[in-house]
DNA sequence: AAACCGGGGGC
DNA sequence: GCCCCAGGTTT
């Protein structure tokens, strides 16, 4: 048993961690060939949501995009329906516009390239320039956060703890084995050194954990303040039509600098949050979503419509998954296609 | 339904 | 450093 110095990990911890994650890490589809455009793609996609949920999205993604100039030529309509679903949209867009600067200049060559992309920043920098360049780069993610401030027990608050746990981060990166070091660190935080339920008889480092020795583990690192979510209330509008012999919902597109932008949405109108839309007699129902810190009620209307309507695209009811709608619009259509197949 | 996690980027 | 982005999972 060593009980070294978490703040400076000795060789006999980083050994016993790289080998609990060479014995127990999951066969993931971009680990099995680490080249640059999987594992940039995989570690945007990773950037929010769970491994478990990625995983289609990855496979799904390569079968529509195999390399990076079949990504910087598509349409962004294409794009956007292929990350449909995962959320922040942005994301996808910043990946399209990074698959052109490297279609044209070539692939970024260090970590400094890589931060230069639009939509990497310090954490996926790292990630790429270990992982898939093989450099002795460290990088911090949530997960690795957590441990750091498990191991030394740092409560220091939350904007400070990002800066120690870099530092630390650099000091204790093992650099021969850099990318499956980082990756160690953040399997561990996502298996065991877990946020509420930690499993600290099965760490390959409770030997060195302060927090540990301390009995304080649930208590580090420091919880941020949280701010309470905005309520916005809005009303959607369904407009339908029938056209053709066919059901035609009429549709928007987000525009630049709003909500979802480029996305396709159904038209929406502000609300007085003191009246409850829902009496309206077109009211359908309401729908609620609930994004990182605003709450949105939708009081969703349906409107029949005959002939055009200017501003709005109608589009064949049975069209409308090839268009990238977002999950709270997706919500809004579950429940006006339920109506509507009823009348 | 409430609580929780999360990384990039603009300021 | 702080705050926003336009979400999903866990409890």
């Amino acid at each position: 048993m060593t009980t070294g110095n978490p703040e400076s990990l000795s060789e006999v911890d980083q050994q016993r961690l790289l080998e609990w994650f060479d014995g127990s890490s999951r066969n993931l589809p971009w680990r099995a060939n680490p080249t640059p455009y999987r594992v940039w793609i995989s570690e945007v996609m990773l950037q929010q949501t769970t491994v478990a949920a990625c995983i289609p999205y990855f496979e799904k993604w390569m079968e529509a995009f195999p390399t990076v100039e079949s990504l910087a030529l598509a349409d962004m309509k294409r794009v956007l329906v292929a990350w449909q679903g995962l959320g922040y949209y942005r994301r996808a867009r910043n990946l399209h516009k990074a698959a052109q600067i490297i279609n044209t200049q070539g692939w970024p060559p260090s970590l400094e390239g890589w931060k230069a992309m639009p939509g990497i920043g310090n954490y996926t920098a790292g990630a790429i320039a270990s992982i898939a360049l093989k450099l002795p780069t460290p990088t911090v993610d949530g997960n690795i956060k957590r441990v750091y401030a498990r191991l030394t027990a740092d409560q220091s608050s939350f904007s400070q703890l990002d800066k120690r746990a870099w530092k630390w981060a650099a000091k204790n990166l093992v650099s021969s084995r850099a990318g499956d070091w980082n990756q160690a660190l953040m399997e561990l935080g996502a298996t065991l050194c877990r946020p509420l339920a930690p499993k600290c008889e099965a760490c390959p480092l409770k030997s060195c954990c302060l927090a540990h020795r301390l009995g304080i583990v649930e208590q580090v690192p420091e919880k941020p303040v949280r701010k309470r979510a905005v309520e916005l209330h809005l009303a959607a509008i369904v407009y339908w039509r029938v056209h053709h012999e066919e059901l035609e919902i009429g549709l928007i597109q987000a525009e630049q600098s709003n909500w979802w932008e480029g996305m396709t949405i159904f038209p929406t109108q502000q609300l007085d949050q003191s009246l409850d839309q829902t009496e309206k007699p077109n009211a359908i129902g309401r729908v609620t979503h609930t994004v990182t810190h605003h709450k949105i009620t939708f009081a969703v209307c349906l409107e029949q419509v005959h002939g055009k309507m200017s501003g709005v695209n109608f589009v064949r009811a049975s069209a409308l998954s090839e268009l990238p709608m977002p999950s709270a619009h997706q919500k809004i259509w579950k429940l006006a296609s339920k109506k509507l197949l009823d009348l």
